[in-house]
DNA sequence: CTAATATCAGGACAACTGATATAT
DNA sequence: CATATATCAGTTTTCCTGATATTA
């Protein structure tokens, strides 16, 4: 590996990551705003569908799987609390814990929001992208998460 | 187009928003980690390296480039003035314009940084992916951000 | 007069740090 | 006692909305 082959993977690198930051900006502020008013924010969402995805799990566990603070998803699913579309129950092998699940509500909520694709993420792949670019964004999704390990 | 292909692909795309829901998120919070502290916010760095990339440009057109508010951009910009890193100039032509543009200081940062690999963006970047997975990034970012267009 | 640029003022919200109680 | 979970309280930060002055 020779000097003027370093100096163009670092000149790669460097627009790869300019071109992230702005993406990743963009994409948050899209996120928040798609969720304003009655709806959630994008932790809240992704804990929801983590929820249903993989089972019951605690505020910590949670908080670890999302790389935050266990205070700030604490405060994140006292919303979801609040709303009545999480909720808690301690668990008897270790008291320290709370296990949370989904309500009855909430998983009606996910099938109503699907049937009438109100979920701006999702509705806007299948709107805009092809199979096969969807095909190169969930490669390329494995390939970013090797980037936040750790 | 079945039924059946059109309920395997809404579940494709829902997988897919949720590993990016947690992705950006988990992205969001490193990038503004490792600018802690004495360094800049996610929002800055992409503007000091657009300034770089593409000259010197205005509050408001640097705003419609990262889709935020003009108010937010300045506020970010002000910083950056104040640590005298970018600075800004009445544009002759149309005096309702300044142009902004690096300082010289801030030049020279961005050579000490990079010599020092200190980005950790494109630093992780070249560390963790090899040529072929960046090419794969490369391609990706081009269909992401057409989810962001409008 | 309407549209675009910039900036001041105030506000919302997500995630942070620190401290504390409880259970292992 | 050391470790892990959860939660209360207060703070920081980023971005927002609304209002205003200036110039095209």
């Amino acid at each position: 590996m020779n000097y003027r082959s370093n100096q163009s993977q670092a000149r790669r690198a460097s627009a790869l990551a300019l071109e992230m930051r702005t993406l990743i900006g963009r994409l948050k502020r899209k996120l928040r705003d798609q969720a304003g008013g009655e709806d959630f924010t994008s932790s809240q969402v992704a804990v929801v569908l983590r929820l249903e995805n993989e089972g019951p799990a605690t505020v910590s566990s949670l908080a670890r799987a999302e790389a935050m603070r266990p205070q700030s998803m604490s405060a994140a699913i006292a919303q979801l609390e609040a709303a009545g579309l999480v909720s808690g129950a301690p668990d008897p092998n270790d008291r320290r814990q709370t296990l949370l699940s989904l309500t009855p509500k909430c998983r009606a909520l996910l099938e109503k929001r699907r049937a009438a694709k109100q979920d701006w993420l999702s509705g806007t792949i299948q709107a805009r992208l092809s199979a096969a670019e969807q095909a190169k964004l969930s490669e390329a999704l494995e390939i970013l998460a090797r980037l936040v390990e750790d």
